[in-house]
DNA sequence: GAAAAATAGTTGCATATTCAAACTATTACA
DNA sequence: TGTAATAGTTTGAATATGCAACTATTTTTC
């Protein structure tokens, strides 16, 4: 029984996790002054630099009409532009605005602190092991299809 | 520049961990047969046996108002019921109807059997010591006010 | 003990998110 | 050239979300 107690254990950690992570409460703002799909986009973008709609899509495990939308809205508020492909016209080429870009280094910084502090209070010792640990769920986590 | 790297790679490797665990895609459906916001609080219902409105709200940080209308679908569907608290009118108290409690140990167990599938798949000798570091993280998380 | 303040929830309003399905435009291919 | 495949957009319908205004109940205050 050993082992059920420690995946329960587990469980319960990766679901506070979530909790403290603020993941949860996907809520209508994040930090940021834009809702947490868009501020999702936005950092993808910037770091893609540039980026087609469907590895847009992709990359966030949306469907392409929902990530549309969700471009819709950066573009609308001048974060984000679409420029057609001149090599393929069927593509669309999304990237940063002035603006957009303003923004996206604005998270950057701000989640690069973020996670600056937390590394920083984790003590120097299991600095290492922590890293080391995430990484390995993260190679467990993937080989679950999920509860599907 | 040492801990500028570190704290990056704890952040791309969270960062991955959010999306490997399918929090991002806060989809329509997860794994059961509701939303993923009414599957949350099911389950914090579920575990609580009762509880108020203010309390689960609370729980999974959300404004009362979200948290009535996200209690409201569950009403609808027969998953859980609001009873007025005899003692003190002003409070709802929240529970499982038979349907959602069978629900609720639906989904209790796929969440068992995922995380034990996800246990098992970490090395023996690296198990204690991931449990750990989530815990660690956790704390370390903890004392971090977000980026606000 | 009555008026005021606090507390618990609900409802109205506006917007965002999501998926599926139908649709347009462009390119590949047979 | 006509058909199939591909990239995106639009539309429809449901849910989610926060804020603000509101109701109902209980507590506090004078």
């Amino acid at each position: 029984m050993r082992k059920i107690e420690a995946s329960k254990q587990l469980r319960e950690l990766i679901r506070m996790l979530e909790r403290k992570l603020g993941i949860l409460q996907d809520s209508q703002l994040e930090c940021c002054s834009i809702t947490m799909a868009q501020c999702h986009a936005l950092v993808e973008i910037g770091r893609a630099k540039n980026i087609s709609l469907n590895e847009l899509a992709e990359s966030l495990n949306l469907e392409n009409s929902t990530m549309s939308r969700t471009v819709n809205n950066l573009v609308t508020n001048d974060f984000v532009k679409r420029d057609t492909d001149p090599q393929d016209r069927r593509y669309v080429t999304i990237s940063l605005t002035e603006k957009g870009l303003e923004l996206y280094t604005d998270i950057e910084d701000r989640m690069s602190q973020f996670f600056k502090n937390i590394y920083s209070s984790i003590q120097p010792e299991k600095r290492e092991q922590v890293i080391e640990s995430i990484q390995i769920l993260l190679d467990a986590v993937g080989e679950e299809p999920c509860c599907k």
